[in-house]
DNA sequence: GACCGGCCTTGATAGCTGTCAAAAGTAGCA
DNA sequence: TGCTACTTTTGACAGCTATCAAGGCCGGTC
């Protein structure tokens, strides 16, 4: 759970002799993941001024935060490449992972309300994303309603989601609960042309373990149950898809009817 | 979990004989609830105009159904009295209350992402509501800056509290869930300047359970642990919390550092 | 006032997950 | 190649919550 800083530090060192100009310089026009992000939807002159607004893109090495509770909400940020976690810390010191955002996807949203960041970003593998200053945003939308539309629309699918999981945490044993992580995970892939049978997984067992609501050696034991029964193929992080539909059976079906 | 159409009826027969027009002549402009709802920060005539759209206020009964899952998204609703719960019900046939609703909250935000209701709202106790036309209130915004962010800042709220939820969820224990189910009712009754000592529960035992994600057995021995403990006294669902700090204390110290 | 059904409480037991511990696997580095 | 630190896996056992069961309480109805 904690950052270790020599980590940082070989990376930045690669970071070095390393161009992202290119990528940089990636505009939303011309963006794989427009049919995902906030540019759905919008013609080309709105897409003109959506670009205008994130001209910022950036880097986040693997390990690196991009934001940190208790920062001031100046930009959103959407995923552009890589993965990251989102996790907040209780007033108890207790830290709960919310999200494992890749791309396409926005984080600091549930910072709007109090104009701070709740939730802590890390990124899981060196990471790329586009921060999108959120009153500029906001003034724009006025003007777009189909770009107001879709953002509004952003943000109801992160409540949706949010409910998915109290669902997986209120209602599900730990095989499904992991059951249903996999297929999550695959399902987000698939929906971005990505391969989605095999998955390397970019966080640890006990990060999956923390947001599921499970400890690091139940999620372990879990996986090589679903490997035992033949539904799921493992070589440490790399996992293989075998029966999915089989998978998607075993959370359907449930623990017991309730 | 399931509706009595014999309660309805009941409930029915009582509206009959008792007229609402006075309260239904409510407008957002003198509603109590103005400083927590959708008009927070507006002036006189942004308030007009949104009154102008919450024209219809709608009574609920207790057991009755505001809206069903899969039902188009028409309006929002913020309650204006009462209370709700809200539930989804997974592909698997399991049932999650997702939230519980009350004065001053918005139900239906996670349907704007699909144009379509995820959950089912019931009303717990008789309860009223503000109806609030979806298309409409979009345009609206456009010309209401500060009406766009106030709602942003609700939608961001709810996935703030959403995330609030996963926390007890994810690492409580069944003792600490109770406790912190009890406080965030009394600091949200708080909040809009009602009693919060003694609160009359309108949610059963197994509604908590589902909630929290315990059986109602283990929510019962968890309100009579807290009772045997001197934390709360209990009367059936009328519940007053005799030692505010120390419950509080209780959800901060947690089960045991992580 | 007596009956009835739903909700709540409490007890005994089983099962699942957490805890503690140790060994094996993996990645990075000298 | 060998070392080190971290992650993952696996086992044994304890503890917490679910399950099954019985009895009490309360509100509503006749």
């Amino acid at each position: 759970m904690k950052t270790s800083g020599f980590l940082n530090d070989r990376k930045m060192r690669r970071m070095a002799v390393t161009s992202f100009e290119a990528s940089l310089r990636q505009r939303c026009s011309n963006c794989s993941l427009r049919e995902i992000c906030l540019p759905l939807g919008l013609d080309a002159e709105e897409l003109g001024k959506l670009d205008d607004l994130v001209k910022r893109r950036r880097r986040v090495f693997a390990g690196q935060h991009l934001f940190r509770a208790g920062d001031p909400l100046q930009s959103l940020a959407a995923v552009r490449a890589g993965f990251f976690k989102i996790y907040e810390v209780s007033a108890g010191g207790h830290e709960q992972i919310t999200a494992f955002p890749m791309e396409g996807e926005l984080m600091g949203l549930d910072a709007i309300s109090t104009d701070a960041h709740r939730g802590n970003a890390v990124a899981l593998e060196d990471s790329e994303v586009c921060e999108i200053p959120f009153t500029r945003l906001e003034a724009l939308l006025s003007d777009l309603p189909r770009l107001q539309h879709q953002f509004h629309k952003l943000l109801s699918g992160a409540i949706a989601s949010d409910h998915g999981l109290m669902m997986v945490l209120g209602t599900m044993t730990a095989e499904l609960k992991v059951a249903a992580f996999l297929l999550n995970l695959s399902d987000r892939l698939g929906a971005r042309g990505q391969p989605c049978a095999i998955i390397h997984l970019p966080m640890s067992r006990e990060e999956i373990g923390n947001y599921l609501g499970l400890k690091l050696e139940t999620v372990s034991r879990m996986f090589s149950r679903l490997r035992d029964d033949g539904l799921i193929a493992t070589e440490g992080r790399k996992t293989e898809i075998l029966e999915h539909k089989a998978l998607r059976d075993l959370c359907l079906q449930g623990p017991l009817r309730a």
